[in-house]
DNA sequence: CCGAATCCGAAACGATACTG
DNA sequence: CAGTATCGTTTCGGATTCGG
């Protein structure tokens, strides 16, 4: 399969990968796709699980994918607060369409790793 | 197919998404896989086809893919000079699997775009 | 024709402190 | 608990200029 079933012959007009990538390209988007797949998470279980994130990251990412409407926001205005986060069906169809790309990476890093060593140790290389 | 064959339950440690995302997901570097997935292209062709980057970020962007073994580059050394670039079978095989990718883009871009308006008509949307 | 080098503005990101 | 506000740093990316 070389080129059916894919995303176009990429001969067609300005493309439109670049609006998707600005939206789940970014540091934290498919991670959180990623863990929410699991079930709704709380603010601070996704704090928790995603480990390396900022509040601030948390929120602008979660508000980004609520707003393109990959998840919904759900608040239980109580003491104390409770908001919960899940996946819609477009969100939970994201998660499907971006495991090929999850799973080509855990398979391909050591080789991309191999590769950059050896890119890096060719007399041609970059200085920096 | 809800949990099978994706790229792992998430639960798992740090996750090595961020490095793909780190390499593939930035502006232009799937835009470039994917037109060489058509076959070999020289940096002319591809500066005119991807339309709207700079020579700096063609270049940038075709080093990091050749670093990381997506792609190679010939250089037949003649006046004028001639470099071609095409993708490894490691790079086809990321073609393929960002496939799926770009495929739900084409197909949600609209819902998501009416997503966004319908946010931020909500009485309770962001100022800006 | 194919790039490298430099400069600069814009945007992303992170740490911290503060609020209901 | 679940954010918001502010600040400083880092990175991205475009324009321009120069070299082989």
């Amino acid at each position: 399969m070389s080129d059916t079933a894919d995303g176009g012959p990429a001969s067609e007009e300005p493309c439109r990968a670049r609006e998707v990538l600005g939206m789940v390209g970014d540091k934290w988007s498919l991670l959180i796709v990623r863990h929410l797949s699991e079930g709704p998470r709380r603010f601070t279980e996704l704090k928790r699980s995603v480990e390396g994130i900022s509040q601030r990251m948390l929120t602008v990412t979660l508000r980004g994918l609520e707003r393109d409407g990959i998840l919904t926001r759900t608040v239980r205005n109580v003491m104390p607060p409770h908001v919960s986060y899940e996946l819609t069906p477009m969100g939970r169809s994201l998660r499907e369409a971006t495991a090929p790309l999850l799973e080509w990476s855990t398979a391909h890093l050591a080789r991309i790793g191999a590769a950059r060593a050896a890119y890096d140790a060719r007399p041609d290389a970059p200085p920096a």
